[in-house]
DNA sequence: AGCAAAATCTAAAACGTTTTAGAGCATCAT
DNA sequence: ATGATGCTCTAAAACGTTTTAGATTTTGCT
């Protein structure tokens, strides 16, 4: 591996001194222009590419912005990651910011990758995700003064800090509503027990809809999977489907469950659309393969990822005031998962 | 953001020089026992973390490791990128190498990202995925002694580098034996023609497997899709579909081919796996919840990674005498979209 | 010509580590 | 006592850049 040059040797080829050359490059109004163009070219020439750490070390900054991603379990798919992690890539390449991604060890909390990540200035950002609903990695980053993004949001709503969320409620209030304009009347919800705050959002939105709905007819049963798991899902699902007095429209807190709703459904013999609706949240490409198609809601989460990149980037430079906050509305899409209530 | 601990400062708290501070962290025997320990308390204490720029700076090392990201379409979806950097995240997390994600921007191709990548230091070694059948990349990186392993292969086998691969070979060789001990003798082939490796591997794999079985009555039919682009697909397919002497088993060159063809297949009112059987490659997660299940191979995406990141860790350490090989056999996943041949 | 102002360049310090070469000091065998 | 041998510890250099404060040269104006 051909031993990188160094700043030295470029301006000893121009006879320059360092400083000369560093600021040439840096573009400052300082060096003639017939310099900079001049050390520009020679640069060019010799491959020089300066040295981060060096550069880093002066400069205090690193040019990183970490994701620190959440530990999963071995069989845990994720759909999400990637998406997230391509357009986070794509907001910060414009500005010469890299991506990191920092993973917990086995021993490790979240909390200390953290930690680690603000005291030994490998980052100046951070991004985090699968936010709960009090979340102590937001309260730590809140403590240091650190700049720092959430996917997501915490239930306490006055806390200052920067956040971009994909708005649950709304999307759960516009499922029930055109579900209840279907006719339907009996609403299934299934959803997880973890304290995430997507889930209580979600959640709120179809009883917010419910509620404004007036219509005393309405019921909701709920079916709450105890573990992220899909096998407790699968159990919690056939319960709720094999009631006898089912109801005829679902809704699943994300795709995931709405997808296995839709299997387990199809092994009991009930037809969908017509004798059940479902409805799910995220738009996985699963919801587009399957034969039906999962009517669900889309996040956008490549788009999502790409503004929070620069909302993080405006509050490491510093120009942005106070905190940024940004709620998307995600977008309905209609397959042939759902349908008018079947005749009672 | 509170400033930042020293090595200075540590040293100055225990009256120590910042040398010795220095060796004790680092675990040298030079230093007495007892002095680490009182040096590894103190540093806990006051919260102590080594400046990464700094140690950078003089040992050369990032402790950073580099997945290239190929350039994506904006409407491109890859279940693949999230279980793979999940996995190399746990393949490096254990050694203390962070992982970052180098995103070639609009103007760039990927070529420069790489060399920026080896000329600035930012990383110790590289992972390139998504390999073409003579790809720039690995022969720059191969110029360049710079230490790097390729998930997938050239098609020139005897280049010295590193790689990890599945084989498509032996799935597409086991995918035909399976299917003609099912009676099936017109095979069709959804495939496509970028000059990737993988692709001529597994088309390799399937003619090898005709070729063994020596029986004049097979057939194979192709379709080639022209654009890596859903909409591509679909016509392909489609037109294979509608001829009158259509295959009875289908195998596509990775899921979503598989995948489409399925739904494809319903709406020309083809049953699966009555009259047509199709295999795909890859396991995505829609292959589990599509209703019928896709059959399918899995190749353990997140593990390779695993084993990707500790073969680059030993390159970069140096205690690899050659380059490291790796071929992984994909599992079968036997679900619903096969069986045995119509009638004739 | 003479001085102020502007334009251009540079020496040296600083960033916070790791590492090299060796200093200081007990301990040990002779 | 003496030199050799280990054991601990340390001073100082080095890593390659950016930036500060100022030096030098040129230009503009009277």
């Amino acid at each position: 591996m051909r031993r990188r040059r160094t700043l030295k040797e470029l301006a000893a080829a121009l006879d320059l001194s360092v400083a000369t050359v560093s600021r040439a490059l840096g573009g400052y109004e300082d060096i003639s222009l017939e310099t900079r163009r001049r050390v520009a070219e020679k640069a060019r020439e010799l491959g020089y590419v300066a040295n981060m750490a060096a550069r880093m070390l002066v400069s205090g900054r690193s040019d990183f912005v970490a994701l620190v991603v959440p530990m999963r379990g071995p069989n845990f798919v994720d759909s999400f990651l990637g998406q997230f992690v391509t357009g986070l890539g794509e907001g910060l390449v414009a500005k010469g910011i890299d991506l990191m991604i920092a993973t917990a060890s086995p021993g490790q909390s979240e909390l200390d990758v953290l930690k680690h990540l603000v005291h030994s200035g490998r980052a100046d950002g951070v991004v985090l995700t699968r936010i709960a609903e009090d979340d102590e990695r937001v309260r730590f980053l809140m403590e240091s003064h650190f700049p720092f993004v959430v996917h997501g949001r915490l239930s306490d709503e006055s806390a200052p800090y920067s956040w971009l969320d994909t708005s649950g409620e709304g999307a759960f209030r516009q499922a029930f509503q055109h579900l209840y304009a279907l006719g339907h009347r009996h609403f299934g919800l299934i959803t997880i027990s973890d304290r995430m705050t997507f889930r209580r959002h979600r959640e709120a939105g179809l009883e917010a809809g419910i509620a404004e709905a007036g219509d005393p007819e309405i019921r909701l049963s709920i079916a709450r999977s105890p573990r992220f798991d899909n096998e407790a899902h699968r159990a919690a699902i056939r319960e709720m489907l094999s009631q006898p007095d089912r109801p005829t429209a679902i809704v699943g807190l994300f795709d995931e469950l709405a997808l296995i709703a839709m299997r387990e459904a199809e092994a009991l013999g009930i037809s969908i659309p017509r004798d059940l609706s479902i409805v799910g949240f995220d738009n996985v490409p699963a919801a587009g393969f399957s034969t039906l198609g999962l009517t669900t809601f889309d996040q956008a989460t490549r788009e999502s990822a790409r503004e929070i990149a620069s909302m993080l980037l405006a509050l490491i430079k510093g120009d942005a005031k106070g905190p940024l906050v940004s709620l998307k509305v995600p977008r309905f899409i209609e397959r042939g998962s759902h349908g008018p209530a079947p005749p009672a």
